[in-house]
Order: structure tokens, then C-alpha cells, then sequence
DNA sequence: TTCCATCGTCGAAGCGCTTCGACATAAACC
DNA sequence: GGTTTATGTCGAAGCGCTTCGACGATGGAA
């Protein structure tokens, strides 16, 4: 293993010159940096981390918290880390995974150990209870999502009411006037996940202002349940026209099953989701939708934290705003 | 915080006791232990990772690569993720998490900086250009799935040969005698990985055995895609009774466009798949599967690095035995 | 009883890096 | 021209832990 003494002597300087080269903590002749870069170059030098962590107190290492429950749309989950990962990189850290699992124990530990620097929380459900011990540590986190009090954290996420909202707007400015909206899974709502109550805020809320008339439905995310859904709206609602869905499991088959029904997509109904673009292009009626953006989030949320460990000034809610796409899936209400 | 030399003059011994005591190595009396043990739990103590790892040159994190290309199932590739994240840590270890677009320069400098101890690796192409890197890295690893060439290497992956000859087997025990294999996007089979070609391996080998007419369908993991498949075969093929497939994308529109071209399953078309058992479980209609145990893959990855960590022998080669579950997608061939 | 092995503990030497203060040297000021 | 100030580099002191050799105490073998 090359060391950093190594370089030095290789280089003709001394070792806490290299280590100033290679964190630029004070000045370098323009000579010696080109010198000792050379020398790390051509030794193939890297730092050892546990040194430079224990040196340094810093360990270039961040954890992400993720979900593993039920109701948690997976492909959104690995985007998400995808791109922490990819973010976390370009700003010199690597990512340590850790899973809900092992709850307030696994951050105390790794926070304890000093392992990581900080944490990227996904899933933060309204009344977490992991954020006393988030509040408590010495070290910065940022959420995805916002809990009920989200005073002294850094918060991140879609502003999913507005969104909610948006939905609604674009189904009213189309002439929509009784909609309907399919939302997550019960448990989703049970386990006081704050999006799914947003987006459902903001749906009611929007309907009201427009006067329309509304109903929510919660949908299990499997294809029956889809179906289910999609008869009782078609007994119940003979006059819905618009329909908005916050549910990626079953796009694909409430459509379906609205079609099987009678009501074509978008000539009799409007469809409008809240989901991943990827996935709402790539279904058979290509879905006008509001974007969850994980990529987005998880950039921002690594970017947030890494203020934080930089001790700059960090807002402490983010709120992403709606972007929304419009596809084959929503027209004009037809009125015969 | 609270460091060794505080846990032992509160325990009133030496620091490297209080390390003997951690880790074992030396033996210690029942009594000084108890003492030493009371101290940390009293203090709080969590030994720096950093230092740790400094002194002992192992760092107790490895690395797990995953793929983040198309044509790959994502919450196979989650699932895994999390049953070897969970492995880890019941041997004391933490995982940070790589991505396939670092390449060959992150593996090396993970291993360089001595961040991990060693490596696991998702989706192992025939010809992959880590190997070698892998290969002559000091630092051990275990492979999920075989590359054509082996040699010194650790792997680990279901016996996809085997589960395609197991559906084969089962389909002909059942009296069907024309059968198909609707297979993974051709991209998976154009990037070489060896798992999808193992599969039609074991179900042409099968076949011929059986003495079956048979057939290959790659298909892209799309509705649309699935539909074509099902109207080829059903045009080109009016005797095929058993189909098995190996995409878990489109198992469900699939079965639903043969019904729709007005083949029953299992009534007219038995179809089994190669697929996540929660997969098979919760379609319309459950199917008989060869489990695809990505939480077990997972776990016995972990324990072969951990065994080759504590240079204990080996093995280099691992596959998993098929393990078939029969469902509602199967039954005798109906002669009229 | 003597000798040797084992047990239980300690002290000290590092592991490879960062960082602080010191010290030249060069540039800038009145 | 002398005093500051900034610039560029060095040496040494740790960061918190593990590990090695040493050493007294104990106990069994001879």
C-alpha cells in the first residue's frame, strides 16, 4: 500500500504538503502541486479512509434510510437511491444503506461510530419516530417527506398538494366537472404518510374551489382491487367525467378496467396521474400525469445535506413544485 | 464523546483490555469482562469506526454493486439488496452501496482507500469487464450470477439451466407436448448475461429430451410486446398446450392476451413462469413458478464473503437448486 | 520442589492521515 | 530601509483504536 509519505518523499516535500495539495486547505506553489500530483499519479496514491477519518472527523460517508414496507412503490424507492448514490459522488461521499429495519438503533450506531457524516431519510412518516434521535444527533440529516413538526429538520419532497391540485385544475379546465380521485393503499393512509394526505388536501380543496363535485377512493395496489374501484365509480358516479389516480400499481388496470366498462380513455373519461413520468409513458394510453420526480429529489436532498456538513445556510422545508405532463389520457369533457 | 481510554479508567483497566474484551482476542476473566462490559454500557461507548478501522486495517463495510440498466427487474434487485444488507449486519457489518455507472474505477477505490473489505456484485455478465479488476484486487468478492469464465472466482445465482428444465419437465409430465419459452427483452440476451441464455439452455435440452416441440420467444417488457408474443404463437403454433416464461414484466398482460385470443389457463394453456414467488402469488391468476430467492441469494453471497474475510475455504461455484410451486396456471393437457 | 505452560493484564508502538504553530522568504507598505 | 503582511512549506502532535511483547501469577507435570 503507497502511503502518504510515500508521495512526499517521492515528491521531494513534505507529508503535510501532499495533504494540503489534495485538500487545498492552504496555498501550493503552482510548481510543487504540479510535483506532488505527479507523484500521486504515478504511485497510484489513495488516502486511506479510516485514517482520514480519524485524522479529519470526517468520514465522506453518508446514510440512506430507506423504506422497505408494503405500499411503497419499489421502482420509485431505487430511482431515488440511484440518484443520492450519483449526487453523493459528485460532492466526494459514498453512501452506506442502511434499512428501515434496523430503525433508531442502525442511525445511532452509525452515528455513534462515526461512520457516516449525515443521513438522507426516506419515508418520514407525520409522527416519525426516529425524529427526536435526528434532532438530537450531532449529525445533519435531511427527509424526504415532511412529518407533522417538521421545526429544526430539513424536509424535502413534492409538494404533493399541490399537485393534487394541479390535477384537478387541468381536469376543471377541460371542462370536468364531477371527478373523482383513486389514491394509495389504505395502509398508506393508516401509517399517516404525510403525501398521500397532501395530495388528497389538495384535491378536496381544489374540487371545492371549482365546485366540483368529488369522492375519494382508497385503492389497494393490486389490479382486482383496481377493478373493484373502477365499478363502484361507474354504478355510484354515472356522471364522473375525470378521474385522477395517486396509486402506480394499478394505472395500467383501471384503465383497463374503465374501458371494459365502457367509459373510453380520454373520450369518455379523463385520466390524470400522479406518478413516475416513466411510467405513465409507457402505459398503453399514455397518461397525462404530475411527475414524482425521484431523481430530482434525491439530488436535492444530497445537496441540501451537503450544506448542512459545509455549515451553510439550509432552507428547512423544500418543496418541489408540480410539473405536469399532458398525454392522450385527458380531452375535453364530451358533452353529447 | 466517549472513547476506550475513557471506558477503561472508568472500568479500572487498561485500554487494551477493554479491546480484548470487544474483540475477543485474548481471554479475559469472567469478572473484568462483567466490569468492562457495565462500563460501556454505562458510558455509552461505541468504538470509532475510523480508528478502528485504521488500527486493524479492516473496516467491517463491503461493497454491493447493483446494475441500474434496462431489461432488469427492479424489486428483484431491491429485494436482494436488503436481504444482504440484513445479512451484513448480523455479522457485524455495514454495506455501502455502489452503482454499475462507477464501473471498474469505483471498485478500485473503494478497495484502494481501504472504504470496504470486500465486494459484492450483482449481475455478473458472461464476459465482464470487471473480472479482471476483480480478479487481482486484494479484496475478496462474491458474484451474483456465473461469466463464462469462472476461474478463481466466487459465484452464487439460482441454477437457471435447471429451472428451465424443471418447468419443461413439469409442462410434459402434465401430457403437453408443444410448448414455447417467452424470454427475457433480446437485450438482455445481446449484453451477454448468462442467467436468461441459461434458462433456454435447460428448456431446449429439456425439450429434446422430453422429445417436445419447441420454441424461443424473446419479448420486450411491455403489454404491447406481450400481446404480439401471444398472437404469434397462437397463429404460428395452434397445437401449443404449455408456455413458460421468463420476464416478469409482462407475465400478467401476457396471460391476459392469450385469454383474450381465447386460450384458457390452465384449461387450453398451462403456463408456468420464472419469476419472484410474491410475483406468481398475487396475479389474476396465481402461477405455478420456479421461485427466483433473491432474499436467499442475498444472504448466501454475504456468508461466502464473510467466509473468505475470515479466509476459510470456499466454494467457487454456488447454484441454487430450482424450487417449484405449483399454482392455478398448470393442469394436464385437455384432449378433447 | 522446580520448571514450563497458560492465563490475564498492561504498556507502548504504531495504523496513515490532518492540522496547528512555526519559520522562512517574498511582497507591500509608509 | 525597516516593519508588516501574505505566501509556501515543514515538523510534530495527535485522532482512537488494535496488537505485540512482556510480565506476574497460577497450576500442573516432572
Amino acid at each position: 500500500m503507497v502511503k502518504i509519505t510515500d508521495v512526499a518523499r517521492h515528491a521531494g516535500v513534505s507529508p503535510s504538503t501532499v495533504s494540503y495539495v489534495l485538500s487545498g486547505k492552504r496555498p501550493i506553489s503552482e510548481e510543487t502541486r504540479q510535483r506532488v500530483e505527479a507523484s500521486i499519479r504515478e504511485l497510484g496514491y489513495r488516502p486511506h479512509a479510516g485514517a482520514r477519518a480519524l485524522a479529519s472527523s470526517r468520514s465522506n460517508v453518508l446514510a440512506l434510510v430507506v423504506p422497505l414496507r408494503a405500499g411503497i412503490h419499489v421502482p420509485v424507492v431505487m430511482q431515488f437511491a440511484v440518484s443520492v448514490v450519483t449526487t453523493a459522488r459528485r460532492h466526494d461521499h459514498d453512501v452506506l444503506l442502511l434499512t428501515q429495519e434496523e430503525g433508531e438503533d442502525g442511525l445511532r450506531r452509525v452515528a455513534d461510530t462515526a461512520l457516516v457524516d449525515g443521513f438522507v431519510v426516506m419515508d418520514v412518516q407525520l409522527d416519525d419516530p426516529r425524529l427526536p434521535l435526528l434532532r438530537s444527533l450531532e449529525r445533519p440529516s435531511v427527509m424526504i417527506g415532511f412529518p407533522a413538526d417538521a421545526e429544526g429538520l430539513t424536509c424535502i419532497d413534492l409538494d404533493f398538494k399541490a399537485a393534487g391540485e394541479a390535477c384537478v385544475e387541468h381536469l376543471a379546465r377541460l371542462g370536468h366537472r364531477v371527478i373523482a380521485l383513486v389514491g394509495s393503499p389504505p395502509e398508506v393512509y393508516v401509517r399517516q404518510t404525510a403525501f398521500a394526505q397532501r395530495v388528497v388536501q389538495g384535491f378536496t380543496a381544489a374540487a371545492a374551489r371549482g365546485r366540483l363535485a368529488s369522492s375519494v377512493h382508497p385503492c389497494e395496489a393490486t389490479p382486482a382491487a383496481a377493478r373493484e374501484v373502477a365499478e363502484q365509480l361507474v354504478r355510484e358516479q354515472p356522471a364522473l367525467t375525470g378521474v385522477v389516480v395517486h396509486n402506480e400499481a394499478v394505472l395500467e388496470p383501471l384503465v383497463d378496467a374503465f374501458e371494459q366498462l365502457g367509459l373510453r380513455v380520454p373520450t369518455d373519461l379523463s385520466v390524470t396521474a400522479i406518478c413516475p413520468d416513466e411510467l405513465a409513458e409507457n402505459l398503453r394510453v399514455p397518461l397525462t400525469s404530475v411527475a414524482l420526480p425521484s431523481a430530482e429529489v434525491g439530488e436535492r436532498a444530497v445537496e441540501l445535506l451537503m450544506r448542512k456538513l459545509d455549515a451553510k445556510t439550509t432552507p428547512e422545508a423544500t418543496l418541489l413544485p408540480p410539473r405536469m405532463t399532458e398525454r392522450a389520457s385527458t380531452a375535453p369533457r364530451n358533452t353529447p
